[in-house]
DNA sequence: AAGTGGTCTAGACCACCAT
DNA sequence: TGGTGGTCTAGACCACTTA
């Protein structure tokens, strides 16, 4: 007779088919989601989740692994498992994608991996505002809805290189405004998540080419009719939820977008 | 007396502190590179190569895991684990960063995901030649070392959007020309994995906007000085040797350069 | 020393695919 | 039916952090 070590449970499968550390996953995505689990403190030992959802740990594991895949999770080993903060390292890593110019041919650039600089931001102007019908469905709210509208100037080395034109839904980051959006301490990402508890968590960039307006040009002290990219993003947090639309201008004339397809290999 | 499951070796540790998984991922990862496990058949199953290298089936999978993360491999359910290949549905799902253009506004697009197109690619010059500063040191060989450099015609419903200015080391591909390429039946990565054993793993691009030159335009039937992107991109294989250097002139009055942050949440 | 995450094991059972 | 990958378990031991 065969031993009964995996007594595996067949039934309490809430989505018919997932797999249990996908439904773990999703119960603690949710917590984390709704604040029961804030970045303030560690999250229960991975064996106290464990026994909470009646798993293994080697599956609450698992369930764990994909959330800090997700930047949703960070794992300090001997301390504990934390809620992703949005630092300033994170914003580089992950949302940035502008560098100083060099070529693949230059060898000193590519392989001296400089420390990237973190852009000076300035903010030109902050206005409270109604949707117009692209910010309104970008957000997926409806027309006419209350926005905040925001300009900001980015810096490298004394050079201006982007301007950014950013939408939020005020409703969404209810009591935002020009004073805590200029005395923040950090990034913005940074700003919605721990005064608005709204975690940006992927974003997605259409560029194109375009001749600098007279406006843009201005802010970038550079030609009318230069070209320069446009970069539109849109923000998302869990469940892919817009959470903010931006629209950056990016002097290209000491700068590159870059972008690196999958996994820096390990 | 506590019991002895986990007796692990402690010795035979290559790297020192590399974990048993890793060192097994790197043997791995060199089997493959070396062309010992192709993609024609399926790689041993995970019990033994768990065998074969004295680990457990869970550490065993715990490299396949990473490997097939990075598109080094894909597992197959029931049928086993192969080395990848390039397909066209890979091209476009990791390498091509253009799509029609539409704003984040439009729900039609947003939301109905249509399958995005592939290119038509018309070859319009391949030509035997030796490697300038540039693109020596991008592609890590000697100044006048042999190269091949192509250019391409990219199509997307019957309007050109791109010109691709190619150039790779004629010591890593020996035997390529241009009946080879032109008669290719699927990618150009596919042809570097088919035919040279070469796998391209992920690429580095930098872009801008310039104003096109009279050549661009021509090929891109636009006038000349209006703005494309311009994006120089590194392809790697293993161990980050380049591979390709391509220099891509992008179209964008109707198309964008697109780019999602880290993944489609699952 | 106590508590946390990180690695590893040995094995059972399930789902899928071929023959 | 037999083989493959996919999920899950229960537990041991290691490495790191903090008190």
């Amino acid at each position: 007779m065969p031993k009964q070590i995996n007594a595996r449970p067949k039934p309490e499968m809430p989505h018919g088919d997932a797999p249990r550390y996908r439904v773990v996953k999703q119960a603690l995505q949710k917590m984390i989601e709704t604040g029961q689990y804030s970045a303030a403190h560690a999250l229960p030992s991975e064996a106290v989740l464990a026994e909470k959802w009646r798993v293994s740990i080697g599956t609450l594991r698992r369930a764990v692994d994909e959330l800090v895949h997700e930047h949703v999770l960070v794992r300090r080993q001997g301390k504990g498992t934390y809620v992703a903060l949005h630092s300033p390292a994170r914003f580089m890593f992950q949302f940035f994608h502008v560098e100083p110019r060099w070529s693949f041919g230059d060898d000193e650039a590519m392989h001296l991996q400089k420390p990237a600089e973190y852009p000076a931001i300035e903010c030109l102007s902050f206005v409270s505002s109604r949707a117009s019908d692209i910010q309104a469905s970008a957000l997926r709210i409806k027309r006419g809805e209350g926005v905040f509208v925001f300009e900001n100037r980015l810096m490298l080395g004394q050079r201006a290189v982007m301007r950014d034109e950013i939408c939020v839904s005020s409703g969404l980051l209810k009591g935002l405004n020009e004073k805590k959006f200029t005395r923040r301490s950090s990034t913005i990402y940074s700003l919605y998540q721990t005064d608005f508890g709204i975690t940006v968590l992927r974003t997605l960039e259409r560029a194109r080419a375009v001749s600098a307006d007279a406006t843009s040009a201005k802010i970038l002290g550079i030609s009318a009719g230069a070209p320069v990219m446009q970069i539109h993003r849109l923000a998302l947090t869990f469940g892919d939820r817009p959470v903010e639309y931006r629209i950056s201008t990016l002097c290209t004339q000491a700068h590159d977008y870059v972008n690196a397809s999958p996994l820096p290999a390990a």
